[in-house]
DNA sequence: TTGGATATGTTAACGGCGTAAAGTTTACAC
DNA sequence: GTGTAAACTTTACGCCGTTAACATATCCAA
């Protein structure tokens, strides 16, 4: 039998070449950006080329957008450290990560979130593989530490999900600036979110 | 002189039948089915014709996410009819009929709210011509009736407006059915609402 | 009445898009 | 050396938005 020189297959750099072209041109022009013959021109490669590795643009899209949930994830990972498990600093300061994340990575997020019917998914495996998981361990901590009220933690996540990802697609449809000017002032996604924070855990505390 | 024949100027009929046509291919077939072509073709005229009304698709587009907005605004309106203001109830049918015109006019809602920094918009221009002042004075009722806490109205209609719309965006990610599974079981947008409208409702309440 | 502007359309064409088909080069096993 | 499979290219098709040039109808002023 033959030794297998384990030198990869050159045609996996070229792999990993088109998706971060393509993760690239994400980033800086939006979907607009992103075609077969802008990726295969920043690669050095014809755009058929691409088609030996992908099965067509929206095959390389999901592919790329996976890329970008688990930069995703780490975001949430990173945002806890160091943050006592069972306090609301902890649910702060994921959805703090969560505003970051989609600030820092507008395209990323609006692809992600923008699966139109094209791969339909159930909504906890949007932010799956840890990210959901991570948010659902979060409540159930504050759940047990008697930081906020005991009730079923799918709802309680879905509930803070909701709140948080509204606040970042509705500020995101205000482009450039993702500012809101409400009552005179300026206000950033990060101090909206400071300010609604009195409701959201109000709404979740025990009453009296 | 001559008696004005009071035909109407043939040219004004093709500019409502191209935005006629612009409207049913969006909600038909989303944004990929609204090509010039496609619209000229339902006029049974040349694509070419519709520039003399239009500036360029963006302006077209523009136009049509326009109808669609004062039809949102419609089901806001209808939504608190018969309902008492001041009580939490009118706030919950607003949500509801926000939650209704997004699920019976997906892609309407999806061009709407993805303005991809073409339209830079103040975030409060979006629902305006009368649906921010709207859901605005609802919650200033409920403030006065004492149905919820008094604080900055602006800030709980944002807050308000969020959780309805960061609900709505989420579960529209989630083609093709817009339905979460949590805990086993599978919860419509209207469903999860109103399991919502507790956490939501009891953050806005005075404490004790 | 006529003639020129204006409004309302047409067809042809440009460059860009995703992608299919066919052909070419390269690497390697036997 | 030959066959085979992978990696890649060229060419081409039918879409797309949009421009330019041209046709026709309508209207008003002289």
């Amino acid at each position: 039998m033959a030794t297998r020189i384990a030198e990869p297959v050159r045609g996996t750099d070229t792999e990993v070449a088109i998706l971060e072209s393509a993760r690239d041109l994400l980033a800086e022009g939006g979907l607009a950006a992103l075609s077969m013959r802008a990726i295969a021109a920043r690669v050095g490669v014809s755009a058929t080329a691409i088609y030996n590795y992908f099965e067509n643009k929206q095959d390389l899209v999901r592919r790329v957008v996976s890329l970008g949930f688990e930069r995703f994830v780490g975001y949430l990972r990173a945002a806890i450290e160091g943050v006592p498990p069972g306090s609301t600093e902890r649910l702060q300061a994921l959805g703090q990560a969560y505003i970051r994340f989609a600030l820092e990575n507008r395209e990323y997020f609006r692809v992600i979130f923008a699966s139109h019917a094209d791969c339909p998914t159930d909504i906890e495996e949007l932010p799956a593989g840890g990210g959901y998981n991570l948010f659902r361990q979060t409540v159930v901590d504050a759940m047990e530490s008697g930081a906020i009220r005991r009730s079923d933690p799918d709802l309680v996540v879905l509930y803070l999900w909701t709140h948080v990802h509204g606040l970042v697609t509705l500020l995101l449809s205000c482009e450039p600036n993702a500012r809101c000017r409400h009552t005179g002032e300026k206000l950033s996604a990060p101090e909206l979110f400071g300010r609604f924070g009195d409701f959201v855990i109000n709404g979740l505390k025990d009453r009296g």
